[in-house]
DNA sequence: TAATGAGCTTACTTCAAGGTAAGGGGATGA
DNA sequence: TCATCCCCTTACCTTGAAGTAAGCTCATTA
């Protein structure tokens, strides 16, 4: 429902509005992956990036970090279970997005 | 559905993603709205941000720009047919917000 | 004559997001 | 002993989004 004056379709634009975030998000909802994983996966994106948006998405409560405390390190990232109610809203975006890109 | 590698979730972040546009939007869903409301309704645009955006999403089809050659002139703005179909998205992308700032 | 009002546009500045490149920690393998 | 691997962090720079302020058009009003 849209009654504030401060919409809140700010706060989810907010949450996902970084340059890599959809596609870290859309990545993790495929599957489980580790910080190289997304790397491969995301081609273009810098490790500065990547570990500053999945900080991002971690501190918002929608990503898991869990770390394995192996040698040499592994860290998997997930999406959390607060972060599997983002998927229906993800497909109404993607849903409108599509249909938008082919006007 | 989700299924691409560019996944459209960014094109509606990136069509709705301006600092005022959810609020832009948001009036407009209410009701057609002049310049000069717009202004009023948000405070703290600037008038070059608010003209920027308007010309944005008019310029995706997703509101209506109507000139009146009246003296001085006065200028409309709706949302377009098409921009009527955001409503929903908007509805859901706000609901998720909503519950995402109660946390 | 000058000011007003609506709806902008333009030039200049500021600031945050993002890019680049380098380093670090700590156990292991050669 | 040196390099390797993984997952970052830091310092520095670039770019683009947004803010500020001024001006413009043209008929009406004071």
């Amino acid at each position: 429902m849209i009654h504030q004056l401060e919409c809140p379709v700010e706060t989810i634009i907010h949450v996902l509005g970084g340059k890599w975030k959809p596609m870290i998000l859309w990545q993790l909802i495929q599957s489980n992956k580790r910080f190289n994983d997304l790397e491969k996966l995301i081609p273009d994106v810098s490790q500065k990036m990547l570990s500053q948006h999945l900080r991002d998405l971690e501190r918002e409560g929608i990503i898991n970090r869990t770390v394995y405390p192996t040698v040499p390190p592994k860290v998997e990232y997930s999406l959390s279970e607060y972060g599997q109610t983002l998927i229906p809203v993800a497909e109404v975006m993607c849903a409108w997005g599509e249909n938008h890109n082919k006007r």
